[in-house]
RNA sequence: GCCCCGUUGGUGCAGCGGCCUAGCACGUCGGCCUUUCAAGCCGGAGAUCACGGGUUCGAAUCCCGUACGGGGUACCA
């Protein structure tokens, strides 16, 4: 699902759960050209991932079911008949060669394209026929020759539409499935919807939805036309310009309350400069009036920073949760992960879940942070040991005093590691720098890396000294290398 | 072509006729904090409110043009 249409779900959530109406799904499936199997799934899956909780729909259905058009084609039929015998529509035997010739007419000489109501005045006899030979027969509404249509808009208020330039459109297509806008106005009615929120691209249509409802004398619902998503570049959103389905982003590790917050703020504001929010807050404060007028850029930048905020917030459980599957599949082979005993440790990383928390941007950012935690051993690099303003002599200072010192460290916890530690700078002499760059190194192979005391409360003392231990000697080896 | 919608720093928003010497956030730059990286805090740069006309004592805010951007113009949604 395309963040485009999922944003649209997403303010017809918001506006359900603030005034207490239904969030219904209804599977438009009226183009069997266009009909995709696994559609429906990807909608669900990808609601269901944001939290977006049905209250009608295929499946758990509800009073107006079904839920899919394709199996509502009686109804749209019906609508379609009383309009005909109320001089509404009529049917159209105008063949799909015919019109194309038109069209192409009409371009040559310089013309608007667009069918010229020629149907309109066919006998049932010239219909028949068209029906016996096997021709494509279709019902098109009749629209008012003249005169203006005006309609209101929640976000853009009034809207003016002169009739005279909207043609006769088809209705009911020749294989029997409505068109959207016909199957739009009928369900919407029937499903009792009252705010009909979608992407400004249907306001162009909204005349023809507007004229079919008043001549079927039912009402017209509240329309809400949501500004489209572009690109940096002001352009429709596309692959080209990343991931753009919502499961992409949970893919990649994006949390399910940042992209809803991130979404919901690509269009709408609450008013004032409020930007991280909780769900229940956004749909508390949701108004369709809100919704802006122009169209959102979408910036993946703002996004992270979003995803980070929220990941800042997030339940520790529910973080730890949303960080396991990123370490027991890592998205980069060839990692340290690639070859350690599974599951992992659970309790390892929830243990870390503090310090990580305000470390990464998306979720698979801890396979890198926290990697050295899990493996057998660690390979580091002897240069990355000596840090700024240090030399050799101090490496060896800081490893041996290091080790000296955890090795009676008692409890070996977060407080006691860190104030041994500490108490190294008045007995070596180095600084807080000197002494544990070498230390982080040798530990985690890592430059950069998790808070230094945490990260060895959780790795243990055992395993903590023997990497010390080991540091050590590659070390001396270096240094040993580097005098011949 | 015609129709519709839009236009506030690089980006997302606030602003709804005087409180705007245009506010907030992202990003960016500098500083502080600091065991690395972050986070946090402080500060800076960055907008003639697309342009031109009106209306008004007064306009980013209302009206009209122009430009630019987007959308529509299907037996697609």
């Amino acid at each position: 699902m395309h963040i485009g249409g999922l944003r649209t779900a997403l303010y017809d959530w918001f506006l359900a759960r603030k005034t207490g109406g239904q969030f219904i799904l209804r599977i438009e499936d009226t183009d069997r050209n266009r009909y995709d199997p696994d559609a429906e799934r990807h909608i669900k899956e990808s609601l269901n991932w944001l939290g977006l909780d049905l209250d009608e729909g295929p499946e758990i259905g509800g009073p107006h079911a079904p839920y899919t058009q394709s199996e509502r084609l009686e109804l749209y039929a019906d609508a379609a008949e009383k309009l005909i015998a109320s001089g509404d529509a009529y049917y159209d035997d105008t063949q799909p060669e015919e019109l194309a010739a038109l069209r192409q007419r009409q371009q040559a000489a310089g013309e608007a394209p667009g069918y010229d109501n020629r149907g309109r005045y066919r006998t049932s006899e010239q219909i028949q026929e068209s029906r016996d030979k096997g021709l494509d027969v279709v019902v098109r509404f009749k629209v008012p020759d003249h005169g203006e249509l005006e309609s209101e808009d929640e976000v853009r208020g009034r809207l003016r539409f002169d009739l005279s330039l909207l043609q006769d459109f088809v209705i009911l297509k020749s294989d029997g499935f409505p068109t959207y806008h016909l199957a739009h106005v009928v369900d919407d009615f029937e499903m009792g919807i009252t705010h009909v929120i979608r992407g400004e691209e249907w306001i162009p249509s909204l005349p023809r939805h507007v004229l079919i409802q008043e001549a079927l004398g039912i009402p017209t619902p509240r329309y809400v036309h949501v500004p489209l998503i572009t690109s940096q570049d002001g352009s429709k959103l596309s692959k080209r310009h990343g991931a753009q389905s919502a499961l992409e982003y949970r893919d990649a590790g994006y949390t399910p309350d940042a992209v809803l917050n991130y979404l919901a703020l690509l269009g709408w504001s609450p008013g004032d400069d409020t930007e991280v929010m909780s769900r229940d807050e956004i749909a508390s404060r949701f108004e369709v009036g809100r919704i802006l007028s122009h169209p959102a850029k979408f910036s993946a930048q703002k996004l992270e920073w979003m995803n980070q905020q929220h990941i800042m917030k997030a339940d520790e459980e529910a973080l730890t949760d949303m960080m396991m599957p990123c370490l027991e599949r890592p998205e980069d082979e060839g990692g340290l992960l690639d070859e350690i005993d599974r599951p992992i440790d659970r309790d390892v990383v929830k243990a870390m879940v503090p310090v990580l928390r305000e470390r990464i941007k998306v979720l698979p950012d801890v396979v890198a942070l926290i990697d050295f935690l899990f493996v057998d051993r660690v390979y580091p690099n002897a240069e990355e040991m000596i840090g700024r303003r240090m030399d050799e002599e101090m490496v060896f200072t800081s490893l041996n005093a290091s080790i000296e010192a955890l090795e009676r460290v008692e409890p070996f916890s977060v407080e006691e590691i860190e104030s041994a530690l500490r108490g190294l700078t008045g007995s070596t002499g180095l600084k807080a720098g000197q002494l544990f760059t070498p230390i982080r190194v040798a530990v985690t192979a890592k430059r950069i890396a998790p808070p230094l005391f945490e990260s060895i409360e959780v790795l243990g003392r055992e395993r903590t000294l023997e990497r010390l231990g080991v540091g050590l000697n590659i070390f001396r080896e270096y240094v040993e290398n580097r005098k011949d």
